[in-house]
Parts: structure tokens; C-alpha cells; sequence
RNA sequence: CGGGGCGUAGCGCAGAUGGCUAGCGCGCCUGCUUUGGGUGCAGGAGGUCCCCGGUUCGAGUCCGGGCGCCCCGACCA
């Protein structure tokens, strides 16, 4: 491709709306350009990246046995009531000249489910796993870092059906290894990490994160053992307290605490320390109400609470109906004293404490000197509070978790039966029952990947692509063009490069030289040859991206040893991971 | 949805206390110049000052309402 041909139109400054150097680099360099919040287009620069990862992913999808398919981006919305996720606060809805309300795909387990509920019936025609690249419509609350978060945006999304568990977890180890593949040829290191299900719902899943001090998701790592999690799933261990004695507690006590309602405002108004508080959160799993008690320093983790509870969902009560179970306002909540069909769980280190505080159910007051077992009914223990760093790690008796800071690339989910048991996709197995198809769905933010690759190969100058996703493997810079030696040289190389299927950016313009390198290095093409001066010399200058000694290389074996220099740099990122 | 900030030329910005033809840098166009890291000189084009309403002789500036965008938090697949 000629640049005096082309469109890439690179900024010198960044717009002020960006912050994220992947942000700021992708506007500047072309990559992309902002319609409305969340909505980008991709430009010819961008557009060939995006590209590239949508090979990458093909690649490694059908190397285990994926195939492709297209699902449409308008979707029934009644389709979504099938398994009441039409209610999602996150959909664009819209409707059509009848009225008939659709939404726009933002995710496709039910529209895949339901093609195959209608033409998978055997067990024979599993495991089968079908994929499509698509853009994807969330209408997120609050959209950021340009394509990191959009609400617009290009995902790889796979569905997995099986005949039994073994099966799905087959499955998923392979799209799992597959992933660690695609990642690594993106030129993207990756931290595998225990995640939340979110809107997704279904069993176990993992979260692919590349780290990153801008990233989104806080990330706890064990530093002994190799266990890692989403922090809004990282397990806690038992720490096993022994109950302190009750002997000498005094009898609990009502103080008036007026308008104290915070732990903060409890505490300055006793004068005491959060970690002689006892939070209690009044919560609904599965509609249900509960009570969780967490230290006062502490976060309860609602997902925790839910499956300690055993149930699917957990939302915050209503301040109405605390007030009605409490009889006082939010603020006031404690143990004592609620209506015993309310289960009240307890996180394991409440079991070291006794001689608490508490809200006394009752406006405007608390009650002290409160101890389990004694004042209340012994709880039900469980791992409730949020993790953070220091804390220790549920997998290593001297390990500490330690946070980090990760961008989520990729998601998958071993879903069981959610949505084959909810939309009645079912098969006749072997021994001619009726079963559920077991289902995995696996994605990956494609569009993500272009500003995470940015993210992560970048430097003052620019973006510094991985040869792999790169938009060119060689931008040729002709440094004068009014010069006719170097002109035919460049152009000669030009040809013989495009001879070779190397691709090519031949910067041709009639621009200044300094113009030309800083466009180079903003927009990261990892190989530069020169041709320049050393044309009199018979030569071209070649140099990487990442290292700017220049290497002189004679015209005429130039096109030969860069091709072959390009085959180098391919092979390094060769994934080390098997399927 | 809560908190903070911003909206003036394609981009980055300046335009106290209301006042003349609304400025600067970059970019763009023309000519010359220059050609190994955003060259220099000269000339030029380009604006519903986010929108609506109000106050005023007069509003980019003050007041009211709205919209848009960014950041932090909540949320998040």
C-alpha cells in the first residue's frame, strides 16, 4: 500500500477526551474515531488489526474443531423472555413498523439454543462447538477507554454442546488451551483467573486478564501458589478462630446513637473502631430475605452470601421492607431480634469476635457489648467478605494475595444446563432418555484486543505492535522523494517486497523525513526500512521498532532478508501451548 | 444512578469584572524554500462560540432549562 494512496489520518496531539495512552495512541495514529459515546469506527489502520485478531481467533477456533456461523444482531425480544433475560438493563431495545419489540444482540446464548434445539436430537450430533465473530450492543452505564469499553463493540462469541459434564469439561479445557493460543500469538500475556458469571450465569469460569495498571478488574494473586481471581471472586480461607470467652462480657446493652448511621458516624459517636463493629446487611437471595454480618472494616461480597445461601441471584433489600422487618430506617439493621425465618450467615471471622456493636433494630440506636451464641443465635459461618490485598490466600497456608490490576479479555463459562433447561433444548442419549444438552460459551472481546495489544506494547513515541496483529509488517520510508536514486530504489524494493506477500506500507508521500519516522513510530509497524542516504552506498537502512539501531542491509538482498527477518519475528510469537 | 470536570475553527487551547471586525499554536490551501526526526518565509481559507429560553442598548461571557463528552465511583459478560 502506497501512504500518498491511503487514509490514515494521524493527529499530533491528542484529543483531550483521551486518557488511556491505548486511547490517545488509537486515536492519533487512525486506529479509530469516536461517533457517540462508546461507538467508534474503525479506520483502514484499525480495521486491518481487527482483522488480524479475527484471524488469529478463527485459526485457533477451528483448530479444535469449531465452526463458524452468523447470527443476526436483531433479536426477538420475547426470544430473551425464555430465560427472563429481556429485563436487562444493559439491552437496546427498539421496535419494528408492527410494534414487535427486538433488541440488539448482546450476547447470543438464546439464539444459538434456540437453532439448536430445533436440529440437534442425538447424542451422535455432539460435542459440537459453533462460533461467530459479531458486534455486539451493550448499552453500558458507563462506557470507557475508547474500544476497552464500548457499547458498540466486536466479540468472538462460541457455544458448546455436549452429552454429559465429562464431556463440557473436555470441551472447555480445549477452548481453554485454544484461548492461552490465541493470546499468545496476539503478542498478549495472560493471567487466568476464577471470575464471577455475571448476567452469563451457569458454573464455573475464568476470566482471561492481560495486566495492566489501567485495567478495570482488580486481580488477587496467591504469591505462594498459582491461584488467582477476580476480586469479586476471590475465595477467602477458613481462618478457623477460636471464639474469645463471654464470661466477663456485661450484658448487651441499648445506647442511643442518634442519626449515626454509617460505621463511620457509629464509630466517632462511641468512640470506637470499625473492627469493633458488626455490619449487617440485609440482603434478598433468591427473593428471599437474609441477613449477612460482616466486620464493620469489612465488604460483604453479595456472590458469596448468594452461594453460601444456595441460591442464583442476591440483590440489596428494598430500604421499604427493612424498615418493615426492623422497624427502623437503613442504617439501624442488627441481629438481635429478627424474625427467625430470616437466616442470618456470618463471615468465618466474626467467630473470633465477640463484645461487638451492633444496630439495635430500633430508630437511632445501637446496641453494645453484643456477643453471638449468647444475645443472638449462634449464625451460620461462611466466607462472605470481600477479598483484598494482605489477606490470605485460600490455597497456600503462607501464602498472600496480592493485587494487580487486569484488562478482561476473555471469558468462558461451563453453563450446564441454564439455558438448554430453560429454552428445552434437549437430546435422545444413547440409551434413548431425554437430556438436557450440556452448554459452555466462550468469549473474547476482538475489539478489546486491539486497544489491550496497544496497552501493552507501547512506548513514548507510539504504539509498538507484535508483529502478528500488526496493520504492516514493514512501513518502507522513502526519505526524499524528489530525489530520483532514492525514489527508484524505494519503489524497485517496493515491488519486490510486494513480490514476496510481505506486507507493506510504502510511505511515498511528499512529506518532510521527520514527518515520516514520527508517523512510523506512532503508528508502531515493527519493521522500518530506510531508503535514504545510504542509497548512494547501494544500501537501505532496516530497523525495528523496538530497537532503533539501524542495520544496513545492500538493495539488492534487502527484500530477501526481510522476508526472512519477518518469518523470525512470526515464529517468536508461535503459541508453546498444545491442543 | 451518585460525585467531579469540560463543551469556542479539523486538533490542542486563550478569551477577569458583559462592549468594537472572536484570538493563538498545530493542521489545511497557494507560492517560494527545505529534504535523515513534525523545515523556514510570505499570503490565504475556515466559526450556528453545544442547543433553547431569559436579563440587557449590547451575551462566548450573566441567569434558567436541556443536550453532549470525559474522569472517579456504583454496575459490568
Amino acid at each position: 500500500m502506497r501512504a500518498s494512496q491511503f487514509f490514515m489520518p494521524t493527529l499530533r496531539e491528542a484529543p483531550a477526551e483521551a486518557e488511556l495512552p491505548s486511547h490517545q495512541l488509537l486515536l492519533r495514529g487512525g486506529f479509530i474515531r469516536k461517533l457517540a459515546a462508546g461507538v467508534y469506527t474503525y479506520l483502514p489502520l484499525g480495521w486491518r488489526v481487527i482483522r488480524k485478531i479475527e484471524q488469529i481467533v478463527r485459526e485457533e477456533s477451528d483448530r479444535i474443531g469449531g465452526i463458524e456461523l452468523f447470527m443476526p444482531a436483531l433479536v426477538p425480544e420475547e426470544l430473551l423472555d425464555e430465560t427472563g433475560r429481556s429485563k436487562l438493563d444493559i439491552l437496546f431495545k427498539l421496535k419494528d413498523r408492527h410494534q414487535r419489540p427486538f433488541t440488539l444482540g448482546f450476547t447470543h446464548e438464546e439464539v444459538i439454543t434456540d437453532i439448536v434445539r430445533h436440529t440437534v436430537s442425538s447424542y451422535r450430533q455432539m460435542p459440537l462447538l459453533l462460533y461467530q465473530i459479531q458486534t455486539k450492543f451493550r448499552d453500558e452505564p458507563r462506557p470507557r477507554g475508547g474500544v476497552i469499553r464500548a457499547r458498540e463493540f466486536i466479540m468472538y462469541d462460541g457455544y458448546s454442546f455436549d452429552t454429559d459434564e465429562q464431556a463440557l469439561e473436555t470441551m472447555y479445557q480445549k477452548v481453554r488451551r485454544a484461548y492461552t493460543r490465541m493470546f499468545q500469538r496476539m503478542g498478549l500475556r495472560t493471567l487466568i483467573v476464577d471470575a464471577e458469571a455475571g448476567a452469563i450465569g451457569g458454573g464455573s469460569n475464568e476470566e482471561f486478564m492481560i495486566l495492566a495498571d489501567s485495567g478495570e478488574d482488580k486481580v488477587l494473586q496467591c504469591d505462594k501458589s498459582g491461584y488467582a481471581a477476580n476480586a469479586e471472586r476471590c475465595e477467602l480461607p477458613d481462618p478457623k478462630l477460636t471464639p474469645p470467652p463471654i464470661d466477663d462480657v456485661p450484658p448487651m446493652q441499648k445506647v442511643d446513637t442518634p442519626n449515626a448511621r454509617t460505621v463511620e458516624e457509629v464509630c466517632a459517636f462511641l468512640n470506637t473502631t470499625p473492627d469493633r463493629l458488626v455490619k449487617t446487611l440485609l440482603m434478598r437471595v433468591d427473593g428471599k430475605p437474609v441477613a449477612a454480618l460482616v466486620r464493620g472494616d469489612r465488604e460483604l461480597n453479595p456472590y458469596k452470601l448468594m452461594r453460601a445461601a444456595g441460591g442464583e441471584s442476591v440483590e440489596m433489600m428494598d430500604a421499604e421492607t427493612i424498615q418493615h422487618l426492623t422497624n427502623a430506617p437503613v442504617g439501624f439493621a442488627g441481629p438481635v431480634g429478627l424474625p427467625p425465618e430470616v437466616p442470618i450467615y456470618a463471615d468465618y471471622e466474626l467467630r473470633g469476635l465477640q463484645d461487638f456493636i451492633t444496630g439495635a433494630n430500633a430508630p437511632d440506636a445501637h446496641l453494645i457489648h453484643v456477643c453471638w451464641g449468647r444475645d443472638f443465635p449462634e449464625p451460620i459461618w461462611a466466607d462472605l467478605r470481600v477479598a483484598q490485598a494482605g489477606d490470605p490466600s485460600p490455597r497456600h497456608p503462607e501464602g498472600v494475595l496480592r493485587e494487580v490490576r487486569g484488562i478482561e479479555v476473555g471469558h468462558i463459562f461451563q453453563l450446564g444446563t441454564k439455558y438448554s433447561q430453560a429454552m428445552g433444548a434437549m437430546f435422545t442419549d444413547a440409551d434413548g432418555t431425554q437430556k438436557p444438552i450440556i452448554m459452555g460459551c466462550y468469549g473474547l472481546g476482538v475489539s478489546r484486543c486491539l486497544a489491550a495489544v496497544v496497552e501493552a506494547h507501547h512506548d513514548e513515541d507510539g504504539i509498538r505492535f507484535p508483529i502478528t496483529v500488526a496493520p504492516f509488517e514493514v512501513i518502507l520510508i522513502l526519505v526524499n522523494p524528489e530525489d530520483a536514486e532514492q525514489r527508484a530504489a524505494a519503489e524497485r524494493l517496493y515491488a519486490e517486497l510486494l513480490a514476496l506477500g510481505v506486507e507493506v506500507l510504502y510511505d511515498d508521500r511528499d512529506e518532510r523525513s521527520g514527518v515520516k519516522f514520527k508517523d512510523a513510530d506512532l503508528i508502531g509497524i515493527p519493521l522500518q526500512v530506510v531508503v535514504g542516504r545510504a542509497v548512494k552506498d547501494h544500501q537501505v537502512e532496516l530497523r525495528l521498532r523496538t530497537d532503533k539501531n539501524p542495520e544496513r542491509l545492500p538493495l539488492d538482498h534487502a527484500a530477501q532478508a526481510i522476508a526472512e527477518r519477518i518469518q523470525a519475528m512470526k515464529a517468536a510469537l508461535q503459541p508453546t501451548e498444545e491442543v
